[in-house]
DNA sequence: ATCCAGGGCGGGT
DNA sequence: ACCCGCCCTGGA
């Protein structure tokens, strides 16, 4: 475990407020000098913004440098992206300028397929909750500037839980379906390994559909937001159905609106992208609701 | 108090 | 294929 210093000049699309709370991740916390701290696998990071600066620290056993063009995925052109996306419409230009600084991370996968069964019919501040609390319970303990912080935990750690360990851990009805899932990775009756290998996203899309707890918008989730990294799917959650009635469809009742057609539109007006487009409306529509 | 929050499941048509 | 009620929890 070692202290380390990571800073990056003149860096251009990228904004932690936009990364950290465009929906993608939920271990990420805003500290009071607006810089924020989040635990990527067995370290504690800490990215401030200043002009045109990010810096960035970290207390952890792995190379921060390799770790951070990793994680924030810093070999893709955001710039060439976004030009792309902006010629679709002005909706989209308009909310790529409002989330300018977004960027997919490339989440652990294990972490994400977990956190998103835990999303289910959830609210954030909840979600973040029940994360911190299996954290707490099942991971390890680091300690950094007086405070105290804790990993994920890895499967064989978390396959200790019982379901009744889940329940009280605050997962409610989620609790059999991580139970089930965790089992189910542990026995590698689903290799995760294996499902990086997979080039096709559909086939991988099924093989994710496996697993209890995860259905198409939990799929799509941690096909886009982990080291998978599709951006040919598109997750319709209640604010992503809500954006493209209001902007295309314009059903009376959006409630109402088919995910079929929803799923038709994205892919034809924003094409392979359309999994960063959705981060785009999706971070513009709720942060301006 | 009732409702809802970044869905999924199981049982109906 | 679609449709619907139900599922824990806690904050508004």
């Amino acid at each position: 475990m070692q202290e380390q210093k990571y800073i990056l000049k003149n860096i251009s699309s990228f904004e932690p407020k936009h990364i950290f709370e465009c929906g993608q991740c939920f271990r990420w916390d805003e500290e009071s000098d607006g810089s924020y701290t989040g635990i990527v696998k067995n370290n504690v990071i800490n990215v401030k913004k200043v002009d045109n600066e990010v810096i960035f620290s970290s207390f952890g056993a792995d190379n921060l440098e390799k770790l951070v063009i990793d994680y924030f995925d810093l070999n893709r052109n955001y710039e060439e992206i976004k030009t792309s996306l902006s010629k679709v419409d002005e909706y989209l230009e308009n909310s790529i300028k409002y989330g300018s600084g977004i960027r997919i991370l490339n989440q652990d996968l294990w972490e994400t397929i977990i956190s998103f069964i835990i999303s289910a019919n959830n609210n954030i501040p909840r979600i973040k909750g029940i994360i911190n609390r299996l954290s707490y319970k099942y991971g390890n303990k680091i300690e950094w500037k007086g405070k105290e912080y804790y990993t994920f935990p890895t499967v064989e750690e978390l396959s200790k839980a019982t379901v009744e360990d889940l329940r009280k851990a605050g997962l409610g009805f989620r609790d059999v379906r991580v139970f089930d899932t965790t089992k189910k990775i542990l026995e590698k009756q689903v290799d995760l390994e294996e499902l990086h290998k997979e080039k096709d996203t559909k086939k991988v899309r099924e093989t994710l559909l496996t697993l209890s707890g995860v259905g198409p918008k939990v799929a799509d989730c941690i096909l886009l937001f982990s080291t998978l990294k599709r951006f040919d799917v598109f997750p319709i959650d209640v604010w992503v159905r809500r954006v493209m009635n209001d902007l295309y469809i314009k059903n009376e009742d959006e409630s109402k609106v088919n995910k079929k057609e929803i799923e038709k539109l994205a892919k034809e007006k924003y094409g392979d992208l359309e999994g960063i487009a959705q981060q785009y409306l999706f971070y513009w529509k709720r942060d301006t609701a």
